[in-house]
DNA sequence: TATAAATATTCCGATAAAGGAATATGATTT
DNA sequence: AAATCATATTCCTTTATCGGAATATTTATA
C-alpha cells in the first residue's frame, strides 16, 4: 500500500528532520549536514532512502546533489496530506527549529569553504527560497 | 521524539487498518479478527503494540477486550493531527474500505456464537455507535 | 470445579533497519 | 592528470520488527 511507504518514510527522526528543512525548499547535501549536525554517510543513507520511495526527488548541479520534495503537481493526495500534517507538527518542536535555526546561518556558504570564510554558492536556489520569504 | 513513536505505529499495514476501523468507534479483538481476517495473535499483538506506545486505550469488559482511541481530550495534538489524515487518506482506499464492509456485518454478533446464529452482546458499544451514524 | 471462550504472551526464525568505517564515484579545480 | 570536493555505496554489526506455533491467562459458564 503506498500509504504504508509513506510511513515508513516518516518513521525515522533522521528522515522527519530532513524532510521538515526540505518543507522549506531544496537544499544539497551540505546543507543537511551543517543543519542536522549528523555524519554524512548517515544524511546521505537517509536521502537515498527518501529517494528509493518517491519522497525526495535528487538532482545533480555540478558537484553538488540537489534534494527537494516532489512538485505539487506530482504528489499524491497521500503525500500532499502528510506533508500538510508534518508541517504542522514540526512547528515549535524543539528539534525542527534548532534545524531551521542551524540552517539559517549556513544558508549563503556551503561545504568547507565556508569555514574558511569564502562564501560561495553551492548550486541550489536555497537563498532565493529563503530571501523571499 | 513524541512523532516518530506516532509515525512508528502507523507504518505496518495491518496496524493501520485497526486504526482505520477505530475511527469508527470502539472495538474488541473479535470485531477486528472478523473485520481483517486475519489471525488472532497477529491482530492482538498489532493491537498490544498500538497500546504501549499510547494510541489506543483497552479496557477489559467481562471477556473481552474493548480497544478505543483516547478520548479527544487526551489526544496530543500531534495525535489528533495524524488521525484525522489518516482518516482522510483510508477513505476510498480499497482495503480499508473492505474491512469496513465486513466489520458492519458481523456488527451486531461477536465470536464464534455469530457463526451459531445466536446474536449476542460483545460487550462493546459498537452497535450503538453504528446505529447513531 | 472442570471446561470453554476471548485474548495475551512466549519462543522461535526470518527479514529489515540503522549506524559507522572504509572505500568508491563523479565532478571540479589546479 | 593529479588532487580535491561532494556525495554515494559497500560491508559489517547490532538491534528491531514481523509472523506463526504453541502455550498461558483471565473470565464466564456448565
Amino acid at each position: 500500500m503506498q500509504l504504508v511507504k509513506i510511513y515508513q518514510c516518516l518513521c525515522d527522526e533522521t528522515r522527519l528532520r530532513l524532510l521538515n528543512l526540505l518543507l522549506q525548499g531544496p537544499l544539497c547535501v551540505c546543507h543537511f549536514q551543517r543543519a542536522l549536525d549528523e555524519p554524512q554517510v548517515k544524511i546521505s543513507k537517509h536521502l537515498g532512502y527518501l529517494r528509493a520511495h518517491g519522497l525526495v526527488t535528487a538532482t545533480r548541479r555540478g558537484k553538488w546533489m540537489i534534494y527537494a520534495l516532489p512538485p505539487a503537481a506530482a504528489r499524491s493526495p497521500e503525500l500532499a496530506a502528510n506533508l500538510a500534517c508534518l508541517q504542522d507538527c514540526a512547528v515549535g518542536k524543539t528539534v525542527f527549529r534548532r534545524d531551521l535555526a542551524r540552517l539559517a546561518k549556513v544558508d549563503l556558504n556551503c561545504g568547507p569553504d565556508a569555514v574558511h570564510g569564502a562564501a560561495r554558492d553551492c548550486g541550489c536556489d536555497r537563498q532565493t527560497a529563503l530571501l523571499k520569504s
